[in-house]
Order: C-alpha cells, then structure tokens, then sequence
DNA sequence: GATGAAATATATTCTAT
DNA sequence: ATAGAATATATTTCATC
C-alpha cells in the first residue's frame, strides 16, 4: 500500500498507459519493458488494486463538446470541515475538481464547466449552502494538461 | 469541425469513454446507445478527428507513485505572448498543466508535481527564463479531479 | 516471472438498407 | 448515417515451466 515500489518496469507502464490508455495493449507496453505481456498485466493488475492507477478516462475537449465555459472558485471553507466536504462538491453539477490549497485565506480551488454565466450561478450557490464562501471567480481562457514527464525517463529508477 | 454535433449518442459515447477508457469496447457502450458496435466505432473516430475526445489517458495518483508534491505557480505575463508560450512552459520538467486565466494580473496557472520542494526551484527558474513572473506559490494538500457530469444525461440533447 | 496454446473479444472490410 | 455478416487480428486466461 506504501508508495515506494515503483520499479523501472512499473514507470513504463505508467508513461505508457498515460499516453494512451486505450489503444495500447500489455504486449505492446512489454515490448519497452523488456519483460512478457503476462508480467505487465500482473503489474497493471498491482497498480490498479494499490491506488496508484486510479482509472482510465477519455481527455474531452470541453470547448468542442458544448461546454465552452472554465471557471475557477476560490473558496473559504473551514480548515476542519474542508476535507469532509470535498465529496459534496465533487457532487455539485459542473464541478470537475477540487484541491484543498495549504496557504492563504482561499483554502479552496473548485474548477467548474458548463455552457455559459448561467451554470456557475448555481454551483456558488451549492457551495454557499455547504458554507463554503466564494472569494473569487476566474474564468479560464484556455486549459492545457498533459501526463507528468516523470515516468518516461524509467532509466532512473526512483527507489 | 464546429462544436454543435454533439447528439445523445456522442454524449454516451463520451461519458462511457470518460468513465472507463480501457475497459470498454464498443460493443459495450453499443449497448447503451442502442446502436451497433459498428456505429460506435465509427462516432468515436469522428469525435477523435474532431478533437472533441484528444485522447485517453491513465489517472495516475502521483502521491502514491513517489511524487507527493503539487503545486500551483500563478504566473504574470505580457499578454500578447502569453498564448504562445503555453507549449514552452508545458515542456518544462514536471509542469502537468497551463491554464490562460482572463482576469487578475496573475494571467497564467501553471500546475507542478514533483518528489520535493527542490523540484520546484528549477521549474520557477525555467519560467523566468521564458520572461514569465511567479507572483505566487501555493501548495496543493489534496486534489480531486472527475469526468465533467454534462455527458450523463443524454435524455436531454444539446443541440 | 516467462511461455505457449486455447478461448474470447475486438477490429476491419464490405455490402445493404 | 446505420446495421449486419464474414474475416482477420488481437487479447486475455490459464496451465505450465
């Protein structure tokens, strides 16, 4: 359940997975791992049961599917209830992720997508009814992500 | 290339793929659309060409895979270069996302992981480099992220 | 861990509606 | 644009070393 056992092989895996999920099967990831398909799905398998693979998602394009609105809340919540109320606003329509910041007053980052204006007045009105204050509301013009660059350098092993 | 073709069989599509990326086939989101695999084939490759799914990818909880620190940079820079420097920035070691905010001085959001604080240092340096100001450095203790909910309720079309 | 064979599932192509 | 059928591939499962 520890972290630390992230070998070579298993940060293969993972840069692979992280950069296709779906059409890249366990004979292909072995054949950069050096080792059999039967050992990477047994490690697909260990990283799935320990956390650290948390799940396999499409990367839609929220602005070419409709959604073309970001927003990010700058939230105050109460140090004490702010962990315990991380699931009532993933809950909340429109919210795609929350972070509890460690610094500053705004203790509370929730990122909403919706059409337009008109779907974030309700989501600060959730988060109100949670008692969460929203100090600020900034709307996002453009959102790049990409996979952590951490694990395609499996040459360096971390342990 | 517009946005506007999303029916509710792209948006079941969508939300399937965004549920689970690896574990479903076409014939099993086919299911609940009520079409055949072949269709879904076909709509996915569309949504693909059409950049509203960009691609599939592993949620790698990077605390338990030995890089238990996130960070969020709030950046300054000149807004006409701002747009084209995302891709510089995003090639920087362990920078997982840039955001384009439209209000506040504090114009870019640029999102780190890493093993340590040490980490972080070069990541700041590399953005001076590129003439981008770190205003504000704020620790991340949890984060949450989940598919957006809009894809889930295909009773209701958007277009 | 690795390997190989059997069983399953999945994708592709073409035809038709 | 969707569906169906036939073929070809690919993938997992499982027993074995």
């Amino acid at each position: 359940m520890a972290d630390a056992e992230i070998d070579k092989v298993d940060k293969t895996i993972l840069h692979a997975l992280q950069e296709d999920a779906r059409n890249i099967s366990s004979g292909d990831i072995a054949e950069r791992t050096g080792t059999s398909d039967s050992t990477v799905r047994k490690r697909i398998q260990r990283l799935e049961s320990t956390g650290v693979i948390k799940g396999y998602s499409a990367m839609v394009d929220y602005q070419r599917s409709g959604y073309p609105l970001r927003m990010l809340l700058y939230c105050t919540a109460s140090i004490p209830e702010r962990g315990g109320l991380v699931p009532d606003i993933l809950d909340i329509d429109g919210v795609v992720s929350v972070q509890e910041l460690v610094t500053g007053e705004k203790n509370l980052l929730v990122t909403a997508v919706g059409e337009s204006d008109s779907d974030i007045t309700p989501i600060a009105q959730a988060l109100l009814e949670l008692g969460i204050t929203v100090a600020d509301e900034v709307l996002v013009r453009s959102h790049e992500t990409q996979p952590f660059n951490g694990f395609d350098r499996p040459s360096e092993d971390h342990d």
